[in-house]
DNA sequence: AATCCACAGGAAGCCCGGGAAC
DNA sequence: GTTCCCGGGCTTCCTGTGGATT
């Protein structure tokens, strides 16, 4: 048998990291350190429903990396435990990220529960077909469910708040069943944005979920990493570096699982038997260099030629500039990409959002009678202008050389 | 104190594409 | 299908401004 393309960098690896699939932020834990409280507090909530009782409707808050996703899905798995076969209680996930339409969700919720193949909702009903089949489905039933919307902000924006209107009363219409109702959102001014009754009757009980404290992080990873790297392949000290590294970023935990993560892959590319500190900060610093080639690949032509002419100018041994001669290298650079020259007023915007993105540091500074203007550099490594030079927009630029700075003698 | 530079950045309105309403 | 509306990108026109210079 002939060994495959792989095999030999398949076994050469040191293996340092022996379940990565631990790692990755998709990967729900047996237990969710330091978010006791929480669970227990939504499971008494959803609990009574079991009771007999009307159950609450509950909005969830919190910061990206909080546990909010990972509470939920963890109640979820502990109903399937209480209850296997789904007799009393059935568990919806949807995320509003990717379902973000009306009849998408409730499509959704209809299919997820609809056992039988024959029965499952189509594309091409009316709404409200939809919304009745599924009601009555839920209704006949005689079960608790529990539904949850997450990234529920998104589908406001994208398409109203008509189904939370529709979900959120579908108890008033229900006879036996109970519907609860967890809508789980990073931003907590969305509210403002629903019909009233809505936000009273999706708000009856809220929830905030505060960052993690660095301990707290470190206690999340150390978890984790029992389970996924082999004994002795961290150094010391490297999971609190992580975790004192993403508290300082709102204590995010998504954030300081991809920073081991992309840290363990690291240590093992380059050979190591361990990963070490080093490791922490390189993977850092491959983030954040991701980030922000990220923002830079996703700017716009005209962007790109603001931000290459800014480019230019630090070349051209001009580190710090005023928007005029960006404006005017902006004019060179337009005549070359055949891209349309914007007016000078378009273009201090657009400099004022690269500098929002951090991409440059723009700042007023008046220079006395040489007029008032803002003062310019770039604040981003070389990497990622030699990027921006390969792009593909700034093709036309291959073989250009700027023209001499002619130093104007009357 | 007055002047004046080189813009900043607000206001209003145009154009265009896309999605909802008719 | 047509119409209406909306938002984003853009232009035009404009007033405002900090401080070196006069």
């Amino acid at each position: 048998m002939g060994r495959s393309i792989f095999a030999k960098h398949i076994d050469k690896r040191n293996k340092i990291v022996k379940n990565k699939s631990i790692l990755q932020t998709s990967y729900l834990p047996e237990a969710l350190p330091h978010r006791s409280g929480e669970i227990d507090e939504i499971a008494t909530i959803i609990a009574s429903a079991f009771e007999g009782d009307k159950p609450s409707n509950i909005l969830i808050f919190g910061q990206p990396g909080t546990g909010k996703t990972a509470v939920m899905n963890f109640i979820g798995n502990e109903l399937r435990k209480e209850d296997p076969d789904g007799e009393r209680c059935v568990y919806v996930y949807i995320n509003c990220e990717i379902v973000d339409t009306q009849y998408g969700i409730l499509q959704n919720i209809g299919n997820q529960i609809i056992t039988d193949f024959e029965k499952r909702i189509p594309t091409g009903w009316s709404l409200e077909k939809v919304y009745s089949e599924t009601k009555n489905y839920i209704d006949v039933q005689n079960k608790v469910f529990v539904i949850v919307l997450d990234e529920v902000d998104r589908l406001v924006v994208k398409s109203g708040d008509d189904v939370l209107y529709h979900l959120s009363k579908i108890n008033e219409d229900l006879k036996q069943s109970k519907l609860s109702l967890v809508g789980i959102s990073n931003n907590t001014k969305f509210v403002e944005f629903l019909d009233p009754r809505v936000k009273s009757r999706l708000g009856e009980e809220k929830k905030i979920f505060y960052p993690y404290s660095a301990q707290q992080l470190g206690d999340i990873l150390r978890s984790r990493a029992e389970l996924a790297f082999e004994p002795g392949g961290l150094e010391d000290g490297v999971i609190s570096l992580c975790a004192a590294l993403s508290a300082q970023e709102q204590g995010d935990a998504r954030r300081a699982l991809s920073l081991l993560r992309i840290a363990a892959e690291i240590a093992e590319r380059n050979g190591d038997a361990t990963v070490a500190e080093a490791h922490v900060k390189s993977a850092k610093s491959k983030i954040e260099l991701d980030v922000v080639s990220e923002t830079v690949k996703a700017l716009t032509q005209q962007s790109k030629t603001v931000l290459m002419s800014i480019i230019h100018n630090t070349k051209n041994d001009n580190k710090t500039m005023t928007t005029g001669d960006v404006y005017s290298t902006y004019n060179e650079l337009c005549d070359v990409l055949h891209v349309t020259v914007l007016t000078q007023r378009r273009v201090t915007d657009l400099i004022s959002e690269l500098d929002m993105l951090g991409i440059i540091h723009a700042r007023v500074k008046s220079f006395g009678r040489a007029g008032r203007t803002k003062e310019i550099e770039l604040s981003i490594p070389q990497e990622i202008c030699r990027m921006l030079e390969d792009d593909e927009s700034m093709r036309l630029l291959k073989n250009y050389r700027p023209p001499k700075q002619t130093t104007l003698s009357c």
